[in-house]
DNA sequence: TCGACTATATCACGTCGTGACATAAAGTGA
DNA sequence: TCACTTTATGTCACGACGTGATATAGTCGA
């Protein structure tokens, strides 16, 4: 799968995508994710089981992460460089969004 | 419906939703929305007809949005007060996904 | 030993955006 | 006037997605 439709097919990503991709800056395995979103929205984003393990097996297949230690009871994922590029796009696309929101924040007051 | 079920319905928003709420500051049509919304997107977002109609229709089932006028060929909508209470929410929300977007933005370089 | 936590996996369900297709009025230039 | 483009709304099938229930099982502290 080259880069043009990978972008196409995860740019724009969901909020749970963007969240598991940015936990795989460090190693880390499904309920290891689960945990870090869960601290870095302060409880707000709790992942279902079915999210995790359904996406991560989708973002293997597609190259976008790697399995870096597979363990008697854990399987440890890390970002590709392809993901990488994905995360650098939907980055900036956060960026442009945050932008208008701020943009038009005063409109709903 | 009540304002919790609402929050929980519409917030995370998908990014479809968010521009087409951020283009009811000012009272428009559907199709006004979606050259709103590519002009404030520099061309990246192009709402299908689809999508807009869609979403146009649910929102106003919901009372996020009402009808401002009906004129033969247009009609025009704009956001109710729920319609504001969500996307208060969902801004908060945008800037805890850049903030950690900004956070992690090393890791992928 | 018993419950809580860790850990993975599958499945049905409802929701969502897309793009094709359809229809039609209004504007534009030859 | 004729053809083309733009404006404008609507429906539908399709694929993709997140959720939560269900299942299974190992670990760890009380």
């Amino acid at each position: 799968m080259d880069i043009q439709k990978m972008l196409k097919k995860y740019v724009p990503m969901t909020e749970t995508a963007f969240y598991i991709l940015l936990s795989l800056t460090e190693p880390r395995h499904g309920y290891g994710i689960v945990k870090h979103v869960e601290e870095i929205t302060a409880g707000r984003l709790k992942l279902g089981s079915g999210t995790v393990y359904g996406t991560l097996m989708k973002m293997q297949k597609d190259g976008v992460i790697t399995v870096f230690a597979d363990e008697q009871r854990k399987t440890v994922y890390e970002i590709t460089e392809a993901g990488k590029e994905l995360m650098k796009a939907e980055i900036v696309r956060i960026k442009e969004v945050h932008r208008n929101a701020i943009a038009f924040e005063e409109g709903f007051k």
